[in-house]
DNA sequence: AAACTCACG
DNA sequence: ACGTACGTGAGTTTA
C-alpha cells in the first residue's frame, strides 16, 4: 500500500515570509495589470520545494478568516498592537487562494478559527487515520504539534529551506516536549502574539520550570513550596495570566471543521487555468515550465534546442563554414578557471549548435583556425574567462567580440551573478538552467550525463546569441556603448594577459618569515596564557571576551550581535588597563598574517613558481576590480611586520625590478572635476598638499606654515569622509573627536568649498530623479533605496548616491589606463609585464635594461588616461622586489 | 552558513 | 530622532 502523507500548510504564515523574501524586489514584481505579485511567485518557489522534499499523497493549506476568533473572545488584546498586514500582501492572497485551485490543492478557512486550529485539527485527524503528516510554518507556535508522526517544519530564510521539528529536534532546542511547549509559552507570554505570560520569565526560566515541574498547573501545586525569591512573587502574582495565556497558547485540535482527509487529496492541476494565471500575472518562469501541452497560443513553452554531438570523424562538417559570427561556449566545473578542468564546449554557427565532451578537439582544425582567427567574431559568456581557458589549450583566441556577461554588468550590476543561466532569467528567459542547478554544489558538484550536459551547453549558446541585441540595445539606450566598447572589453583582455602572467613569488622568503612569525606567536601565546591564568582558544572571540571582560573584570566597551566584540577598535582603548591587551593585539596581527598571507599565499604559488590571482571584473557595485583566489589586492602595508611579506613578490627576471606606479589623491581630485568647485581645483592646478590646503581652509589659517601636523591629520579625515558622503557620527568616530567638533568641521568645509556641498545635494537629486547614480563614463549603479521610508536604509542610499561616482570614475579611469599601457608595451615590443592593479595603482614585472623606459612612460600613460578639469598625477617607485618599490 | 575580525584602496 | 562612514576578500570559530 502506498504510504499516505498529508502536507499541511499554514497559508498566511508562509505567504507573509515570501512577501518579505522580495520585499525589496516589490515594485520589480508586478503583474501588466498593476498587481504585487512578489509573495505569490515566491509562496509558489517555496510550495515547489516544499512539494519536492516532502511528496504528500494529500495538501490542505489553511488560512486565517479574519480578526475575531475565539481567541479574542477571551482575552481582548489577542494579537493586539500588531501591525496590519501590508495592502500589498492582501491583495495578493485571494490570488495564492485561485493558484492553489488551479494546481489542484485544497484551501480552507473557518470562521472564528485560525489557521493553527485548522491545521491541529487535520493534523489529528490524519494521525489517527495512519497518515505521516507534515506541518509547514513560519510561526514556531505550531511545533507542539510535533509527535512521532507528525513533523512540523519552519521556514527559514531561503526559498524551500526549513528546518524540521520532530520531538527530539524540540527537547534540543527548548528543553521539553512538544506539550510542555504549550506550558512554556504559558508562563513566557507571547509578544508577537501580545500577550503576558509571567513578569521576568522568558525562554530559560519557563523551560527549566516546565522542565522540574512538568506542567502550569503541577507547578502551582508546589509553588508554595518554593524558596522566596523575586521569581516565586512573580508566579504567584501572574497566576491568572500564566492560566490564560495557556489557554491562548493551546491549539484546537477538535475544531468544527468541514473538510474530511479526502478532501484533501491532491488533485491534477487545471494547466489551462494555470496557464491563464501566469499569463495574467506575467510569470514567464512558470509558463515556461508548463511547456507546450495544451495550446498553441503560447509563445513561453520551453525551448529545446537540437544540437550534434562533434566527434573526430565528423569535425569536418565544419569545414565549409564561411559564417562571419559564431557563438561559443567553453564548459570548466569550477569558479578558478585557471585550475578547473576543461569539461567541454558548445558553438553555434547559423542555426546549427555543436558540443562536444571532448576539447582536445578544439586544437584541431577547423576549430583551432576558427577561434584563431580575428575575422571570425565571437559571442562569449566572460571574455577573460574564455581567453584564458582556451590559451591553457594553448589556443590564441581572436576576435572573441561579444560578452554577455559584461554587457549584463554594465546594463544593471544591482542582481550580479556570475551564472549565465541566472543572468538570461533577468532577461525573462527560463530555456537556460543555471549551473548550480545542472553541477550541484559542493562535493556533490559534476558534471550530469551526456544529455543533460549537452543539453545546458546548447542552451547556453542559444541564449547568448538570443539575448545579444536586446543587451547591446540597452546599452545604447543607456549611453553605454562606449563604456562597453572602449574599455571593459579591452580590460578584458589586458586581464588576462595579466592573470596568465601572474607574479612571482618566492617560497621561501615567505617559510623564512613564517619560521619567525611562528616563533612570536608562540611566545605571546605563552605570556597571555599566563596572565590569564588559564590556556584557552586565543582566536575565539568568545572565549577571549569571557577572558577578558569576565574573569579580568575589564569594561566591556562594546558589544556584538552575539557577545562582547572584542575588535581593534575596543583593545585599543583597554590597552592602559592591562598588559594582556597589548600582548592580545599584537598576537592578533601576528595571528592574521600568518594564517592569511604566509600560509594563505604558500597555497596558491603554482608549479611555474607564480601565484594566478583572478580579477572579478563583474562584481563591485562602483566598477572597480576586486581580486580572488588569492586576493592580492590586500597585500599589507600599514604595519611593518606585515609589509614583510611584500618581500615574497619578486621580478621575474635576474636583477630586474618591481615598478609600482600610483594615482595621488585620484579620488579627491575625481571630486574636484565633478563638482567643479573652485578653490579645490586651485589647490590641485597650484600643486598644494591637498590637506594641508584643507585644514588652512576649515582652521581660517593665512599660510600653511601655520598648519600643524594635528590639524593636517584632521583635515585629511574630513576630505575622506567628504568622498564617503560625510556625518559628523562617522568623523567624530573616526578621528576620536566630539560629535560636535566634527560637526564643527563639516560646516567649516561646506562654507569654505559651497560647490562639493552643491555637488553633494545634487548627486543625492539626481539620484533620486534617475534612479540611479553614474560615473564620468557613464557607469550605472542603481540605487532604489534612495526612496525608502526607513531612515538609515535611504541614508545609506544618499551616502552612495555620492560616493559611486567618485569611486567608479577613478575605477574608469585606471582601466583606461591599463588599456593604454598595455598597448604601449606591446607597441614598444618591451617585455615588461604589467602584473598587479590594486585600484589606484598599476604593478610591473620589469628586466633590468627596461626601467628607464618604465620609468618615463608609465606615469606619462597614467597622467594622460583621461583630461579633468584637473592634473592626474602618479607617483613611481621600484625596487628588486614588491617591498623595495616604495 | 553566519558572525567576527582584519587585511587593502 | 533616527545610527553611520565608501568599496572589497579571507581565515577562524561557532552554530
Amino acid at each position: 500500500m502506498a504510504q499516505k502523507k498529508l502536507l499541511l500548510i499554514d497559508g498566511n504564515s508562509v505567504a507573509f515570509r515570501a512577501f518579505y523574501a522580495l520585499y525589496r524586489q516589490l515594485d520589480r514584481f508586478t503583474s501588466p495589470d498593476g498587481l504585487h505579485t512578489n509573495a505569490i511567485f515566491t509562496f509558489k518557489n517555496m510550495l515547489d520545494a516544499i512539494m519536492k522534499q516532502t511528496k504528500p499523497t494529500n495538501v490542505l493549506v489553511a488560512f486565517d478568516a479574519g480578526k475575531v476568533t475565539f481567541r479574542t473572545k477571551m482575552y481582548q488584546d489577542y494579537k493586539g498592537g500588531r501591525q496590519k498586514t501590508p495592502s500589498e500582501l492582501s491583495e495578493q492572497l485571494p490570488v495564492i487562494r485561485e493558484l492553489l485551485k488551479d494546481l489542484g490543492i485544497k484551501s480552507y478557512e473557518l470562521k472564528n478559527y485560525e489557521a493553527d486550529d485548522i491545521i491541529g485539527t487535520l493534523s489529528k485527524m490524519g494521525e489517527d487515520a495512519g497518515y505521516t503528516v507534515d506541518v509547514v510554518t513560519g510561526d514556531r507556535d505550531l511545533t507542539q504539534l510535533a509527535s512521532d508522526k507528525t513533523t512540523v517544519l519552519i521556514t527559514k530564510n531561503g526559498v524551500g529551506d526549513t528546518e524540521a521539528y520532530t520531538p527530539e529536534h524540540m527537547k534540543e532546542v527548548n528543553g521539553v516536549t512538544p506539550t510542555e511547549f504549550i506550558d512554556m509559552k504559558a508562563l513566557m507570554g507571547d509578544n508577537s502574539d501580545n500577550y503576558p505570560g509571567v513578569t521576568k520569565v522568558g525562554p530559560k526560566t519557563a523551560s527549566r520550570l516546565i522542565q522540574k515541574y512538568g506542567s502550569v498547573e503541577k507547578l502551582y501545586e508546589h509553588v508554595d513550596e518554593m524558596k522566596k525569591s523575586k521569581l516565586k512573587e512573580n508566579l504567584i502574582n501572574d497566576k491568572d495570566k500564566a492560566f490564560l495565556a495557556k489557554k491562548l497558547a493551546t491549539i484546537d485540535r477538535d475544531s468544527p471543521v468541514e473538510v474530511t482527509l479526502a478532501d484533501t487529496k491532491l488533485q491534477d492541476p487545471n494547466i489551462e487555468d494555470l496557464r491563464n494565471l501566469y499569463e495574467r500575472l506575467g510569470f514567464k518562469k512558470f509558463l515556461a515550465e508548463l511547456g507546450a501541452s495544451a495550446t498553441n497560443s503560447n509563445k513561453q513553452e520551453i525551448e529545446k534546442y537540437e544540437y550534434l554531438e562533434l566527434t573526430k570523424e565528423n569535425i569536418v562538417e565544419l569545414d565549409n563554414i564561411n559564417e562571419k559570427e559564431v557563438t561559443f561556449y567553453l564548459a570548466m566545473l569550477g569558479d578558478n578557471y585557471h585550475l578547473a578542468p576543461l569539461e567541454g564546449f558548445s558553438l553555434k554557427v547559423g542555426n546549427k549548435i555543436y558540443v562536444s565532451k571532448d576539447v582536445v578537439l578544439l586544437q584541431e582544425n577547423p576549430l583551432r583556425q576558427m577561434l584563431e582567427n580575428k575575422n571570425i567574431k565571437k559571442n562569449v559568456f566572460d571574455i577573460k574567462r574564455t581567453y584564458v581557458g582556451l590559451n591553457r589549450l594553448d589556443i590564441k583566441a581572436e576576435g572573441l567580440d561579444y560578452d554577455m556577461l559584461l554587457a549584463s554588468y554594465l546594463v544593471n550590476n544591482e542582481n550580479n551573478s556570475n551564472d549565465l543561466g541566472e543572468v538570461a532569467h533577468l532577461y525573462d528567459d527560463y530555456s537556460v538552467k543555471t549551473d548550480l542547478e545542472v553541477y550541484g554544489k559542493g562535493k556533490k558538484q559534476a558534471v550530469p550525463e551526456d544529455g543533460e550536459f549537452f543539453e545546458h551547453l546548447s542552451a547556453k549558446v542559444a541564449v547568448i546569441e538570443k539575448l545579444k541585441e536586446p543587451l547591446l540595445a540597452k546599452l545604447k539606450d543607456h549611453e553605454q556603448d562606449d563604456l562597453y566598447e572602449t574599455i571593459e572589453i579591452p580590460v578584458a583582455f589586458v586581464l588576462a594577459k595579466m592573470e596568465i602572467t601572474g607574479i612571482k613569488v618566492e617560497a621561501s622568503v615567505l617559510n623564512q618569515l613564517g619560521n619567525d612569525f611562528a616563533v612570536k606567536l608562540q611566545e605571546l601565546e605563552h605570556k597571555i596564557y599566563q596572565q590569564a591564568g588559564e590556556e584557552f582558544n586565543l582566536n575565539s572571540p568568545k572565549q577571549l571576551g569571557h577572558i577578558l571582560f569576565e574573569k579580568l573584570g575589564l569594561p566591556p566597551i562594546k558589544k556584538t550581535k552575539t557577545g562582547y566584540s572584542t575588535s581593534v577598535e575596543v583593545l585599543e582603548q583597554l590597552k592602559m588597563k592591562s598588559p594582556i591587551v597589548s600582548e592580545i593585539l599584537d598576537y592578533r596581527q601576528i595571528a592574521k598574517i600568518q594564517n592569511t598571507y604566509v600560509k594563505g599565499l604558500l597555497e596558491c604559488i603554482q608549479p611555474d613558481g607564480r601565484i594566478h590571482t583572478r580579477y572579478l571584473q563583474t562584481l563591485t557595485a562602483t566598477g572597480r576590480l576586486s581580486s580572488v583566489d588569492p586576493n592580492l589586492q590586500n597585500i599589507p602595508t600599514r604595519t611593518d611586520e606585515g609589509k614583510q611579506i611584500r618581500k615574497a613578490f619578486v621580478p621575474s627576471t635576474k636583477d630586474g625590478y618591481i615598478f609600482s606606479c600610483d594615482y595621488s589623491q585620484v579620488e579627491l581630485r575625481v571630486l574636484a572635476h565633478v563638482s567643479g568647485d573652485e578653490h579645490m581645483q586651485e589647490a590641485f592646478k597650484s600643486g598644494y598638499d591637498i590637506h594641508a590646503h584643507t585644514a588652512m581652509k576649515i582652521f581660517h589659517l593665512d599660510s600653511p606654515d601655520e598648519v600643524t601636523p594635528l590639524m593636517r591629520r584632521h583635515a585629511k579625515a574630513v576630505n575622506f569622509g567628504i568622498v564617503y558622503g560625510i556625518s559628523d557620527y562617522g568623523l567624530s568616530k573616526n578621528l576620536g573627536i566630539s560629535r560636535k567638533q566634527a560637526k564643527t568641521f563639516i560646516e567649516n568645509y561646506f562654507e569654505q568649498y559651497p560647490q562639493i556641498k552643491n555637488y553633494m545635494d545634487e548627486a543625492i537629486k539626481k539620484a533620486r530623479e534617475n534612479g540611479y547614480a553614474e560615473t564620468i563614463m557613464h557607469r550605472r549603479r542603481y540605487l532604489p533605496d534612495i526612496h525608502s521610508k526607513n531612515f538609515n536604509v535611504r541614508s545609506f542610499a544618499e551616502r552612495t548616491a555620492i560616493n559611486s561616482p567618485i569611486q567608479g570614475s577613478a575605477a574608469d579611469i585606471i582601466k583606461i589606463a591599463m588599456i593604454n599601457m598595455q598597448k604601449k608595451l606591446d607597441e614598444l615590443h618591451l617585455k615588461t609585464k604589467m602584473v598587479l592593479q590594486v585600484h589606484d595603482e598599476l604593478i610591473f614585472d620589469v628586466p633590468k635594461d627596461e626601467l628607464d623606459t618604465i620609468k618615463k612612460i608609465v606615469p606619462e600613460v597614467m597622467q594622460s588616461a583621461v583630461k579633468l578639469d584637473v592634473p592626474l598625477i602618479a607617483d613611481s617607485n621600484w625596487g628588486h622586489n614588491w617591498y623595495d618599490a616604495k
